[in-house]
RNA sequence: GGAGAAGUGGCCGAGAGGCUGAAGGCGCUCGCCUGCUAAGCGAGUGUAGGAGUGAAUGCUCCUAUCGAGGGUUCGAAUCCCUCCUUCUCCGCCA
């Protein structure tokens, strides 16, 4: 969520940021400021006659203690009441409005990131060399379905398209990476989290998931409650509504969780094995940090993601991503697209984003130090390791010619003793 | 799931329709004082919104805020309703 007050104050500036991600972005600032206008003019009106009510209670007060007649005054301010709950009951009609049009308005871009849309977006970089196979490689569901490693017919009879079983040396696959992904992010400040994955809707909202991306999210019903598609919603949430002590920034978690996605819009697209299922499993890192260190913090975290792609040896790039490619709250958004030989291009892995102070107003997640008022943090999130396109990655990139998938080194101290190979 | 009890400032804790933004204590900040420290004395110390004012750190005033939201009343921390959270007992369960 926008300060309205930035908007109020610099109108030009924030419809210029906004306009960077597309039309629909800038179409509601008109309404916003004439909305905020009628608020303040309520506002005046009613304070004024609250005030009013609250002087002659008082002097009402004063009356009955000196045993004297207060009646016209209780009567005058019968009337004032009536006024008061007249206006009230407007404003907040105004104000539910400004809020619901202030919840749509997406975060203001970062001018570093492209101007555009998708195809905008710019790849900054390229870490490592596409292997050069000597046989055919295959893509991980031919590799893992024969091993039994991924079950995508039991899964969907189970549950539905999009859902497998993942199983033996897969499994192991998977905690050796969360291993591998928790020591290494503890060892840089990140304290581990198991996070609750069933949020209340103030989570969503907070994050800014809701209202714009409702038709992802698979909700209980019965109990007003949201499965996450990601654990970056109960980190953030973690310190909603508190006020840190500003010597603790920044402030740093590392999450694993499942998540959880329906994938609405996604019909025909990337159909085939784990690659898009409605639930995996994710480490997730965040950050709360002062504003000032928001850029900083963001480029920190990019540069772990790169390290676990690298310890793992998977060639990927970076990408900057376009202004008019960026969900709602992100000002700023890298992400990592590691190689899959068999489909010859680089496919995200990862993504972190700086949210700025977007979420952190939602959630009222500020902080404080010695001297001066309570500030608004920045909030951070990226992906350490996504275990389920990661996996695709580490055995598409190791497979061996006969099936069986080589052990990245870095992974071996996190897997059963003498594990050479994977779906031997 | 059933039955009870409770939620007050950074913390503890009083208050039970008006004189309470909230006693008292602790903590913290500033000042005074005392060889140092401790103690003592004095003052200050929540958050948010709005109006006015200044070049500005700001200042002045108003409003709201005693878990959240409604209601009763001229007036609610205090009375009523709904919800949330915590605790105790019973049931169930990994």
């Amino acid at each position: 969520m926008l300060d309205i007050k930035l908007i109020r104050n610099e109108p030009d500036m924030v419809r210029a940021a906004l306009s960077r991600r597309g039309p629909h972005a800038v179409a509601a600032l008109d309404t916003l400021l004439e909305l905020d206008k009628q608020r303040r003019e309520m506002l005046v009106a009613v304070e004024e006659k609250r005030s009013l009510r609250n002087s002659v209670s008082e002097e009402i007060a004063v009356a009955k203690r000196n045993k004297e007649d207060a009646s016209a005054k209780i009567e005058a301010m019968r009337a004032v009441g009536d006024e008061i709950k007249a206006i009230e009951a407007r404003l907040k009609d105004v104000e539910a409005e400004l809020e619901a049009e202030l919840l749509q308005v997406p975060n203001l871009t970062d001018e570093s990131a492209p101007t555009g849309g998708e195809e905008d977006s710019e790849v900054m970089y390229k870490w490592g060399t596409p292997r050069q196979f000597s046989f055919m490689p295959k893509d991980h569901l031919d590799l893992a379905g024969p091993a039994d490693m991924i079950d995508m017919e039991r899964g969907a009879r189970t549950s539905g398209s999009r859902f497998a079983y993942l199983k033996g040396d897969l499994v192991f696959l998977q905690f050796a990476l969360v291993q591998f992904a928790l020591q290494k992010l503890a060892s840089k400040g990140f304290r581990p989290v198991i996070v609750p994955v069933l949020v209340r809707d103030e989570a969503m909202f907070g994050t800014g998931f809701f209202p714009t991306d409702t038709q992802q999210v698979y909700r209980v019903e019965a109990d007003d409650l949201n499965l996450v598609g990601t654990s970056e919603v109960p980190l953030a949430a973690l310190h909603m509504d508190e006020i840190l002590d500003e010597s603790d920034l920044p402030v740093r978690y590392v999450g694993y969780s499942s998540c959880f996605r329906r994938e609405a819009g996604a019909a025909g697209k990337d159909t085939r094995g784990i690659f898009r299922v409605h639930q995996f499993d994710k480490v997730e890192m965040f950050s709360f940090c002062a504003p000032d260190k928001s850029r900083e913090e963001h480029d920190f975290m990019r540069s772990i993601e790169e390290e676990v792609l690298q310890d793992l040896g998977l060639p990927y790039q970076a990408v900057n991503i376009a202004a008019g490619d960026l969900g709602a709250p992100a000002a700023k958004k890298y992400d990592l697209e590691a190689w899959l030989p068999t489909q010859e291009r680089y496919r995200e892995v990862t993504s972190c984003s700086n949210c700025t102070d977007y979420q952190a107003r939602r959630l009222k997640v500020r902080a404080k130090g010695e001297k001066g008022s309570p500030y608004l943090l920045h909030t951070l999130n990226g992906t350490v390791v996504a275990l389920g396109r990661t996996m695709i990655a580490i055995m598409e990139n190791y497979q061996n010619e006969d099936g069986t998938i080589a052990v990245p080194a870095v992974l071996k101290p996190f897997l059963p003793a003498g594990k050479e190979v994977l779906g031997g």
